[in-house]
DNA sequence: TTTACTAGTATACTTTAGTATAGCACTTCC
DNA sequence: GGAAGTGCTATACTAAAGTATACTAGTAAA
């Protein structure tokens, strides 16, 4: 659903607001959050895949983000009952719609690392 | 500028996107940005007066913030020769368009609680 | 002269986030 | 029987983020 007004049109900043922001934060804040996302985003990819594609996590770290991200509903779990076990990480439909918010502040942080470097050299 | 290719349309995830969206987490995480930005994204205020928008903030906390999205082009300090003297921080222009990030942030965020909560009920 | 306002700083602390290193249970390959 | 691959967990640590409490200099009003 839709807010029903905009942060520009608004006169003051409505709690919901801030906590659906915060919301969306959590989801992908912290060292390891957005590379795992990255990893997920293009494929489905085991444990031990993603770890490879993110040379210096640490099997600890890799399993409690992974842990927080399911909880949250970013991520899927499915056990395979193959030999030895094999487990398939996957995002959310919820989770794939992130790439909006990703596009707009990629947008945003390279427009804003030029105006601030625009600054500079004047 | 725009960036060429969405993270939709990507087929994997380039750097340039890691380090874009990092730049703008950096500006927006932590525990006090976002309130700090939401009081100053409809008005200039002074310190004081953040402060008594932002109840459990500790002058630490708000100076330190203050002082890193100065560093980061994210806020305008401006001494007035008043006394006692009187600071005036506000949004730079291009801090101002983060609602734009902001808004599908909201979005997302409400978006993915309603289809979090959906499945639980389910 | 005490109080209060301005915009902060100093010191010491707790809490949360992340790292380093080792190990487990299971199976297959050599 | 040992090594190697699966998907992790346990313990102990360091580093970063945030908190609590007190305090500063300058001025002005009570």
């Amino acid at each position: 659903m839709k807010p029903k007004v905009s942060f520009k049109e608004a006169k003051s900043c409505p709690l919901q607001f801030v906590l659906a922001v915060n919301d969306t934060l959590n989801v992908i804040s912290g060292k390891w959050k957005m590379p795992i996302i990255g990893s997920l985003l293009f494929d489905k990819r085991r444990f031990t895949e993603i770890q490879r594609n993110i040379p210096k996590i640490t099997p600890r770290m890799l399993s409690k983000e992974l842990k927080e991200l399911e909880l949250n509903g970013v991520v899927k779990r499915t056990v395979y009952d193959t030999l030895p076990v094999s487990v398939e990480y996957e995002l959310t439909p919820s989770a794939k719609s992130l790439n909006h918010v990703l596009d707009t502040m990629v947008e945003w942080g390279i427009r804003h690392r030029e105006a601030v470097v625009g600054r500079q050299k004047r």
